[in-house]
DNA sequence: CTGAAAGCGCTTACAG
DNA sequence: CTGAAAGCGCTTACAG
């Protein structure tokens, strides 16, 4: 009835039963074409019959090697990011990785903590969407770490790394010329926390402007959390001590559903009443009431690529700088 | 001009800099009391300057010991699921572990490939929210593995393992309690694919039929797809060939806010022309248009106590089964 | 208080 | 085609 505190089963057990020597099992297990299939046939009933599990730790620590990747999102809330993450893990998987993954929420102090933890780990590379307030020399930091890296979505100062993410300027600018085009001239631009996203999108909407030739007006950019609740409170703002804005650029999808719901608070419906523009087009988009005119920059695709660039980066450490940004297109649902 | 191809700084490189073997090195780094702070400062300093890093992998694998926990996530574009795995990764860091994760996206094939990878990988315990149709027998498989494990909101048979959900029937009970003490006869239960939760669900929706004591109509059972397009599709239908029918529970948020939308679509506002009710409280539900009358069984916390479960399984492999069924609790906003 | 030795489970030249 | 040996970077008794 006792348990025996049974040993792990390794390679030498396994060639004690199979009568070769252990080199012969790891040969075997790796499918050397210097087996004959008669002894790796041996071997692997011999393994089965054991229950043996390969150790992966082992065998990368003798080879040097590692097949994990850290990825570290600082928002899972955010299905935008969600959906960024599901790309980049099925491209890891498909390509034989695992993934190490944490979620900072925005605390530089847990992003270095897992950073460090990471690195200790030997993760093999390493995708970092940074949080907000990240030193931009970071990047420099990972570098002299000798760690393949990939930074996602936000950049970080004007450094030498490989990075994925949009064109916000653009996806921003084209987002306003549609409410331009379609006659509105007094735009708010709502929501976003300071940072290079922010920056990059207000650009955008400030472009559109003067490509227009119209003079737009400071007032009417609306800074808040890029959340719901943020999105909500502000739309809220706008509708009751702002009535001559009819139209609004949202920093964020997720801004726009919160901007969604307070209309409907007010009896109002986007795309009757107002004409409301979100941006990354997340799968919930398709379906909000009413659903989202936004700017798609395909979230999915984003963590694919991004996961891509870091696989290359492994494979070639001396890659020049690498960047893929995903080039922003209108879809056009009912809210604008 | 040449890289040296720099060799990995390992504790003898610390060692011979610091003028000590490398046993002390190893003490000094787990903070032994054996040695004396002069000691301890001199291989610390030495270890800054060389840029030593822990390898934990080599150390877990001399001490036989993991840091590192598996999950395996279904769908993590479900906002439910994703809430979850926050607060399951929260949980963990806290207790000084990394997480490996992996999403199936519903896919017996990779489900058993993960578990495989994270086996080999050598994780101290397992989280899983099990794919549809997974074998209830996988459960047996991974105790045979040594694995602590704990699976997450959908059962799998009726065999003994730690699990973490909520009580499905329970919720769905209140929710339509809800609607028929508002005078609603005829509730649809709209959504929802075949497996253990949708069974319990829809086992609370007549349980409260039958406990206020009117028949109710299967034809009012609407299932499919557990997603916004699923509800969206399906409440059209509903608007449009049963216009009887005014109140409905959803199989969750998701679906529930695809009927949202359908609402919207034809002139209708939930709360004011048709009653629903949605399930699990996922953040969106406070921002939804209309804001969502819904069943809290708090997500995050779900994902906290997975972890706790877990960690309790792993630190004594001999306790009793471990359940955590979340209670849930009514939460009342607008579209009901 | 510190060092020498053995070993965690594997892989990789190198013999034969 | 297969085996003996060394070693990946660490930890853990055991001496002294």
């Amino acid at each position: 009835m006792s348990k025996t505190p049974s040993r792990q089963i390794t390679i030498v057990d396994v060639a004690a039963a199979a009568g070769v020597s252990k080199s012969t099992v790891s040969l075997v297990l790796k499918e050397s074409s210097l087996i004959p299939p008669e002894t790796s046939k041996r071997v692997r009933e011999a393994a089965t019959k054991l229950g043996y599990v390969y150790n992966r730790r082992a065998g990368e620590m003798r080879g040097q090697s590692s097949n994990t990747i850290g990825v570290v999102i600082n928002d899972l809330l955010n299905p935008f990011h969600a959906e960024v993450l599901v790309g980049f893990e099925r491209k890891l998987m498909d390509s034989g990785y695992i993934m190490l993954m944490a979620h900072t929420d925005e605390s530089l102090d847990r992003q270095k903590q897992v950073l460090n933890n990471m690195r200790e780990h030997n993760v093999a590379g390493l995708a970092l969407c940074p949080v907000l307030g990240t030193p931009p020399s970071l990047t420099k930091d990972l570098k002299a770490w000798g760690l393949p890296l990939v930074i996602m979505i936000r950049t970080l100062g004007s450094g030498a790394y490989d990075f994925a993410g949009s064109d916000n300027e653009l996806g921003v600018k084209i987002a306003t010329q549609h409410l331009l085009s379609a006659g509105h001239r007094r735009i708010a631009f709502l929501g976003g926390r300071s940072g290079p996203v922010l920056e990059q999108r207000l650009k955008g909407y400030k472009a559109a402007y003067s490509e227009a030739g119209i003079d737009f007006d400071e007032r009417h950019v609306f800074v808040c959390n890029p959340t719901r609740a943020g999105g909500h409170d502000t739309m809220l703002e706008i509708i009751d001590k702002h009535p001559g804005l009819k139209a609004a650029v949202c920093y964020n999808d997720l801004v726009a559903f919160g901007a969604l719901q307070a209309l409907g608070e007010r009896g109002q419906r986007a795309g009757r009443d107002f004409a409301l523009m979100g941006f990354d087009n997340v799968l919930d988009a398709t379906h909000s009431n009413p659903p989202l005119s936004t700017v798609d920059i395909r979230p999915n695709e984003l963590g694919e690529q991004a996961a891509t660039l870091l696989l290359a980066r492994i494979k070639n450490p001396e890659l020049s700088k690498q960047r893929y940004v995903a080039e922003p297109h209108l879809v056009l649902r009912q809210s604008a």
